[in-house]
DNA sequence: AAACAGACCGAAAAGCTTTTCGTCACTGTA
DNA sequence: TACAGTGACGAAAAGCTTTTCGGTCTGTTT
């Protein structure tokens, strides 16, 4: 067949190429796919044909060169796990609005090396904006105040009060734990938790001791436990408490994997847990939160809103609008087992 | 101060600016950056100290818009933990070489619609490839055969043959778990694992029949025990599997999450292990595989290799060497504490 | 009939880089 | 002296889209 697609094998359908099949020029084919007025009806109708016919999709390349925008946004993170960054980039990439935006990630693994060379990648890409993952919620060291783009930092804040961060309130999560585990009725709190180097938990320990001082109550085990992050601790913590405080009847653990730890101690020492114990953790890691026995009350840091609060606030930097400083988000409790006798 | 740094306050620096103040043609600061020869040293110099001066980063769009290549990759994915996703990105990542190419992380949570719209804006943003992500072992349909861009399906086969994939051989999986329990003396196997409709579970279990047919051992049990991928099931069936098989010396776990059911389970029942009975599981999940007690033995999937395969069959065929079907890949166990008394 | 308004469309520039090819000056040679 | 050759550099095009501005054409008004 004869055919006035000229467009060559293997290369995608450029704007000219619709025009050329509609017989229009360049720009007002570029006119009636943009939804511009100045174009009569059935000629938009034609060029709308030929670019479906020629499944064109518009180069965002000469787009973001024209613009200077480019809708896409870069995502560096140290966390190998990906445990905070992709609930963040599902927050940001609801906030962006699927598809609007597209979002660079980028691993650095704690090496300041490999973040600086992704940097200038992302900044050679033209990115319109940075969001900074925390690996952990210490304050990072900040990417400078120089870059051509915004940046906003998230979970773990920037070291420079100039720059935007956006963290859950640890303190106040340490407070809402106690709170919840005294509204349903614990008297007797203890407080096992991580590594106290780390900002987590040295932040919810103060808010778990604050809570219980505002309460008139005690901490059980007359101190912090500090250890590690992880189950062992967990379960040896548990196992000391209960020795030097029996009468103990809800810990706070500072991170799941520690409640993990807690809750399987507390099987073996026969308690019943929560007739005799509650126990309540930090993260609302769904795979160890609802897979404990019974499913585990967890404070949820909020990632999601956090990711789509940043966004936002990237946006609004765009457009000018930049903020400063730290802005704190509030978690929330989500209630399961360990706390309530439910099912 | 006079300066001829005519660079407009808060653009970032062009290849024009930096030869207007290095005294020379575009032409000439681009040879000079780039290596070319045909620049004077002294001329090369002057260019390098001011693309210095002005913190100057080429423009990828532009490059890529002339090149035709844009040195980036789509990671299209469904796996909302990206438990598997980050992996394979990091894998990717190593492959491509840090900074050369860089990936859009993207999200469809298992919405085809979604994943369509996403993948319209990757092509319209000119990927140069393709890397999908499947959410389980299953099939799952092929993006279609008609892309401009190569792509390559990891993890999740694409149902279409003549698409390439790249996955893990959970047959051979199944079998090197059973292999290693008889390395370590074990005979009497029994296999609790997730929902039979899943093809890792099928695979997994065929791999472990097979083995034990080969072997001349008997499954214990008498039967593949499917189920749920939880622990709840995991308990559960360990519970049952010991009321009817006690002699059993062993269990493959058809997931960590599985196998530490299984553990929860067995210490209740005062098995010791690996004394009494070992236990092996599969996906080495390190925040799984090693809090538990003692710490889980487990097959491990090699999620970094398949996405560094990935990542250079996707580089193979954007130089035209495409190829097609099913690679697979061997997974490997690694042993910890469930198999074998080390500490 | 002449001038005008309005609707529709096209030419061209801008955005930034790389590459090709042409220009220029200079050196060595016939 | 004239010429070819060479080394260094610049002009310009290509890559694709959006937007501005000017042009054409039809129909209307005086």
């Amino acid at each position: 067949m004869s055919t006035d697609e000229t467009q060559a094998r293997g290369r995608s359908a450029t704007l000219s190429d619709v025009a050329k099949a509609a017989g229009v020029s360049i720009a007002t084919a570029s006119k009636a796919l943009n939804g511009r007025d100045q174009v009569r009806a059935e000629t938009r109708d034609r060029v709308l044909r030929a670019a479906e016919r020629l499944a064109f999709s518009p180069n965002a390349l000469a787009k973001g060169l024209l613009a200077g925008r480019t809708g896409t946004v870069g995502l560096l993170t140290s966390d190998l796990e990906g445990r905070f960054s992709i609930p963040i980039l599902m927050g940001a990439e609801d906030a962006f609005g699927a598809g609007k935006v597209s979002v660079f990630l980028c691993d650095a693994r704690g090496d300041a090396i490999r973040e600086q060379h992704h940097v200038q990648a992302l900044l050679s890409r033209r990115v319109d904006g940075l969001i900074v993952v925390g690996s952990s919620t210490d304050a990072r060291s900040s990417l400078g105040r120089d870059l051509p783009v915004p940046v906003v930092y998230v979970y773990g804040p920037s070291e420079d009060p100039e720059d935007l961060s956006i963290v859950t309130d640890n303190v106040d999560a340490g407070r809402q734990a106690v709170e919840h585990l005294v509204a349903t009725g614990r008297q007797r709190i203890a407080h096992i938790t991580g590594d106290a180097s780390y900002a987590a938990a040295k932040d919810r320990a103060a808010g778990v001791t604050a809570a219980l001082a505002d309460l008139g109550l005690p901490l059980v085990g007359d101190r912090v436990m500090f250890g590690s992050w992880n189950e062992a601790w967990g379960r040896g913590a548990t196992r000391l408490l209960l020795e030097r405080a029996p009468e103990v009847d809800a810990i706070v653990a500072g991170s799941d994997q520690i409640a993990r730890g807690v809750l399987d101690a507390l099987h073996e020492l026969g308690r019943e847990i929560p007739r005799d114990i509650a126990v309540i953790g930090f993260d609302n890691w769904a795979i160890l939160a609802t897979n404990s026995r019974p499913q585990l009350t967890s404070v949820d840091l909020r990632l999601e809103e956090l990711g789509r609060l940043a966004a936002q606030r990237l946006f609004e930097a765009m457009d000018g609008d930049v903020r400063h400083g730290v802005e704190s988000l509030q978690s929330r409790v989500v209630t399961r087992g360990t706390t309530t006798p439910s099912n």
